[in-house]
DNA sequence: GTCTATAAATCGATAGAC
DNA sequence: GTCTATCGATTTATAGAC
């Protein structure tokens, strides 16, 4: 475990109450008394409560924009892009599964990083849909309705922090599920 | 349309903002303001910001437990069952998009009936479990990891709300994210 | 049924002692 | 680096005039 300073540790404690609750109803005093200090002590080692929030969300969001990246340069097929992609939030949820709460819920009460934050988030579905529709056309993945494969997959994978707290085996989460949504239910 | 009262309005008008930024973010001057009244002027029609929740969430929930006792008398197979399922949401999410989000995001929120809420929601996931169980031991459905299912296309479902507010076919919607679910998007 | 006025509590954030 | 004390703004909700 990398050792936390003030800073981190505040962060750290903030995001599992903003998981609980969400950002709007946590209080300063919330957070303060999570950790066993006043609330006027956590303003020694950050500026506000909105600085609080930005780091937990652009941090993630500037994660799965580099990782997206890698994806799109890689030489893999279609199929195998989406597996990537599938292990890819498997991996960050399970490394911060409660800071995925605030990328899903809470990015609306960013301030001045709201509109990057909305830029990354926009690029990153394009890519996704790009490497959807390569597929399509390249026929490794039916030719059905994309932006409904899109937008399925994609809630499935931001949902994974609601539901994979505890998972032991990380790799075997992954395969299950590129398995599930790649192939269906269906026998 | 049916004719709204001055109580209806007042939820609806909720319910458009608890979408945008979440039941704690909106104040009950934001609703009032909305309307062109003023904030008092509300609770001549409501006790509190907490009965709007309240009536919002757990309309929307019972209406789920009704629908799935339906479908779970039927007599058809597994895979009917889900797609009556998929219909079920996609109905449900395009009459009410916005209470949606309440339902999802806000229920933490709840206090007197917090844990109704919470029996609701339990009992709707074993019966939607119990469908999958019985469809793979039917050989109907896949024998893969069946909670991966049910999380897969339960997290779809409940994020309906997130991209289908300007839908205009509702039954082609409710038959590609069918074909989606239950085939896999591999060719 | 809506208004003004305000109560009582709580919010984020700051000042200054230690 | 944490504390007490507090500021100024904002919250839900109520009282009472119209």
């Amino acid at each position: 475990m990398k050792q936390e300073n003030r800073k981190d540790e505040i962060i750290h404690t903030a995001t599992k109450l903003f998981k609980k609750k969400g950002y709007s109803a946590v209080t300063m005093r919330d957070i303060a008394k999570s950790m066993g200090i006043k609330a006027a002590s956590l303003y020694n080692h950050i500026n506000s409560k909105q600085e609080i929030l930005t780091n937990i969300i652009i941090s993630l969001a500037e994660e799965f924009t580099d990782e997206m990246n890698n994806i799109l340069k890689s030489d893999l097929n279609s199929i195998d892009k989406l597996k990537e992609i599938i292990s890819l939030h498997v991996k960050i949820t399970s490394e911060n599964t409660n800071g995925m709460a605030s990328l899903n819920n809470d990015w609306m009460h960013l301030e001045e990083k709201l509109d990057y934050y909305l830029s990354l988030r926009h690029k990153y579905e394009e890519d996704f849909r790009e490497i959807i529709n390569e597929g399509i056309s390249k026929k490794e993945i039916s030719n059905s309705n994309s932006e409904i494969m899109l937008f399925s997959m994609l809630s499935t994978l931001r949902s994974l922090y609601l539901w994979t707290p505890n998972q032991k085996d990380i790799n075997e989460l992954a395969n299950s599920l590129s398995d599930v949504l790649i192939n269906g239910v269906k026998i």
